[in-house]
RNA sequence: GGAGGGGUUCCCGAGUGGCCAAAGGGGGCAGACUGUAAAUCUGUUGGCUCAGCCUUCGAUGGUUCGAAUCCAUCUCCCUCCA
């Protein structure tokens, strides 16, 4: 058995450690049961749940059991951490949908198969839970004064915090009690954000129980820049390809920072740490290489391998000679549509590929619209049923972005 | 409940009767340079039937030739007091 502790640090996963020791010999001694809770707030799984999929595999494949905690019942609360206002409430019934999916794509990471890792709801006691009783049973546990001083909070004490948010913590702790008494977990990990609530949970396994349990956190995925990784200005990278084509995905990943790469390969990747060792030497161009293995690795993890193949051809032929269509955004248009001949740059808004006619003036102005290839030079032109080439026409807008029109069948 | 402050375009933030589609910054988009990178420089950044017109400054009504700016009501947020 490989020792897991040693491949997370040597990947660079591990942020904070409760107790370095103890953790390092647990996991390489016993068969450890061990959780991670994932907020339901948002709609898909994005690439931050991603590194802590790639901890969890790890984890697996070492033998040891995970949870995946669906937070469907701290959801209704609200984590503050991090977060410089309140977040919008979201309704039960929004995040009962959200859970649905996240478990869907959870499990093509994670085998669940003979209980080999678990997926739970904390709903599932949480909303059963009295309040004064809680509060006697968990609260009094929680010093008010101590709770200020964690680093979490800091902020919106400054911004303003509601009393449901900062139950938050106090909720998360209950859900590792609780599975501590139940699935006898001993760990909780989580994004080195969630180090205070993990915490919670320690101390009161402490003080209820009089027994340890650990706490790991594993770092969050940022550019160098120390930004979050998985959000463009356009908004989140997703895991779902309904919400993040795969194409974009690749793309994301095949244009992350010259400095980012190695980190990428060594959390979001199983190729092998002395292979990505040896990638490390490279310089310049070189690493431009090294970001295509990135992108088709990841793309592949996500949505697997024939379609890491397709996107990654796609790309490769577009950016050499820029003709492969397979796997372009597209759409089509009949002849009866264009009749006599469509403006240009009505045809471009009414398929989406640019906002207004404004912004259509404004590329072409500026010289980063092109059509088949070639830069349009007017913002007047009509497009006839002529101009489709092949039936098709390819839209260019800047270096990267395509959108194919296909003439349809005429009716 | 009382007192005060505030809600401006994607975000932050200036603007306190016309010169305001609204400074500045950030972000975005495009161009140049490149390695589909970063940095840098340049242009641009509400919509349209584009020298013109239309919609926008929390909401609704009002004053005015003219309102983001003044008045009234409403609404939301923040701070202090209780």
């Amino acid at each position: 058995m490989q020792n897991v502790f040693k491949t997370l640090e040597e990947r660079g996963f591990i942020a904070q450690l409760t107790h370095e020791e103890s953790i390092r010999k647990l996991l390489e001694r016993e068969k450890v049961t061990f959780y991670i809770g994932f907020d339901p707030t948002a709609e898909s799984l994005h690439v931050g749940h991603f590194v802590a999929m790639m901890v969890m595999s790890h984890m697996q494949k070492a033998g040891h059991r995970p949870i995946a905690i669906i937070g469907d019942g701290t959801a209704m609360v609200g984590d503050p951490t991090g977060k410089t206002d309140m977040r919008k409430m979201l309704t039960r019934e929004e995040i009962q949908k959200n859970a649905e999916g996240f478990k869907v794509q959870m499990s093509k990471f994670i085998d669940f198969h003979n209980a080999k890792a678990l997926m739970v709801n904390n709903s599932d006691w949480l909303l059963k839970l009295n309040y004064v009783e809680f509060l006697r049973n968990t609260g009094v546990h929680f010093s008010v004064n101590k709770m200020l001083t964690a680093d979490c909070f800091k902020t919106r004490l400054e911004k303003g915090l509601s009393f449901i948010e900062f139950n938050y913590m106090l909720m998360q702790s209950y859900d590792f009690l609780k599975l501590y008494q139940e699935y006898d977990c001993k760990i909780q990990l989580g994004g080195d954000d969630q180090w205070s609530n993990i915490i919670g949970g320690i101390e009161l396994i402490r003080r209820v129980e009089g027994k340890e349990s650990y706490g790991m956190t594993f770092t969050l995925l940022t550019t160098s820049e120390g930004k979050k990784m998985g959000k463009t200005e356009k908004g989140t990278v997703w895991l779902d390809a309904k919400k993040t084509t795969t194409y974009d995905f690749y793309q994301y990943w095949r244009n992350v920072m010259d400095q980012d790469v190695i980190k990428c390969l060594k959390l979001l990747t199983f190729l092998p740490i002395e292979q990505i060792k040896e990638y490390e030497k490279l310089k310049g161009e070189q690493i431009n290489n090294v970001k295509k293995i990135l992108a088709h690795e990841v793309t592949k993890l996500v949505h697997g391998k024939d379609e890491a193949d397709k996107v990654m051809k796609a790309a490769e032929a577009l950016f050499t000679k820029g003709t492969d269509d397979v796997n372009m955004p597209s759409s089509s248009i009949t002849g009866a549509e264009i009749g006599e001949g469509v403006n240009i740059l009505d045809l471009l808004v009414s398929i989406g590929f640019i906002p207004s006619k404004g912004e259509g003036r404004r590329l072409v102005r500026q010289g980063g619209l092109y059509m088949d290839d070639a830069r349009v030079s007017s913002h007047d032109i009509i497009i006839g049923v002529h101009d489709f080439k092949d039936r098709k026409i390819i839209f260019r807008k800047g270096k990267k972005k395509y959108h194919k029109i296909i003439l349809g069948d005429k009716t």
